[in-house]
DNA sequence: GAATCTTATCTCGATATCGAGATATCTTAT
DNA sequence: ATAAGATATCTCGATATCGAGATAAGATTC
């Protein structure tokens, strides 16, 4: 089925999208969980390794977690002692988190194979393929972005 | 970045994968929510009017929700009206769930416009695009269902 | 410099979800 | 028929997340 010269619908294009992403995050928790550590947590601490210190509402923004969220991740992460809170004189409202020495090395460890399982798991797609689906995620990620849902038809 | 030539790696792809899901979702919540549904309940709805009378663990699979989230969210639409238990005779551990007429209406009027929202988003997308992302999204997800997850190399 | 607006973070209460375990029922082997 | 195991659902307690509102500090306007 959708196969050769079927179309593939929009419905069905969501649904395996849905389900792709459902088989990842449950791949990648599978590695991670066995530290103790929730995607979330996670992407916080990749986030720091990478982008090195930042403000609580950039890594936010960087994650996609709510201010509310955001406070009890680095609670969490903090309570660990992979992280720290630093505040900072030239604004004092923020709060700049870096990763301590302990924080680095376990996150760098992690995402060393995070990284290679990602990478295995994708061997199979070839250039060309990545290239078409990553144009494509692209542009549905933009067009959902942008988009304004279909407005039920209210008599008032 | 990672247009002409350049290889999409691993984890650019895996990015540009969950940013896009997590738009779709959030452009699909904002016309779902109107009715005070979640995504959940809706995807149950959405498989009993495609699928007719299930059983609830049945329902589970289909939506990916544990047995516990399945009890909840059937107690949800079993109190709005939308669906209800039906003891089965042949089997008592069962509980047959069907949606009420009531349902029926509502989740026939919100699917239409939700599958008028894929459609919408994805009307960018050629049949070649559209296969080969189908293709490629499948791989991924048999991959990642698959896979083992790199062990931590323990000592012991 | 006081009033007002904006921004960054936190607190609180509500919710969806899950894992583990309890219960009831069905199935199978003896 | 009975025991042992499998299956379907539910209950309970724990957790991550969120929205709304509180608080504090910086920025802007007069």
């Amino acid at each position: 089925m959708a196969d050769e010269q079927n179309i593939v619908s929009a419905p069905r294009l969501w649904l395996v999208l849905a389900r792709a992403y459902g088989s990842m995050v449950d791949f990648i928790e599978r590695s991670i969980n066995a530290q103790g550590l929730g995607i979330s947590d996670f992407m916080v601490l990749e986030v720091l390794l990478h982008k090195g210190p930042l403000t609580i509402s950039v890594i936010g923004e960087k994650v996609l977690l709510a201010s509310a969220s955001m406070t009890s991740a680095i609670d969490r992460l903090e309570k660990r002692g992979l992280v720290l809170r630093r505040s900072c004189n030239s604004d004092r409202r923020i709060r700049l988190v870096e990763l301590t020495t302990e924080g680095t090395g376990f996150i760098e460890e992690i995402y060393a194979r995070h990284e290679k399982d990602l990478q295995f798991v994708m061997a199979g797609l070839t250039d060309d393929e990545r290239k078409t689906m990553y144009e494509g995620l692209k542009k549905i990620g933009l067009a959902a972005k942008v988009a304004v849902p279909t407005e039920k038809c209210k008599t008032a």
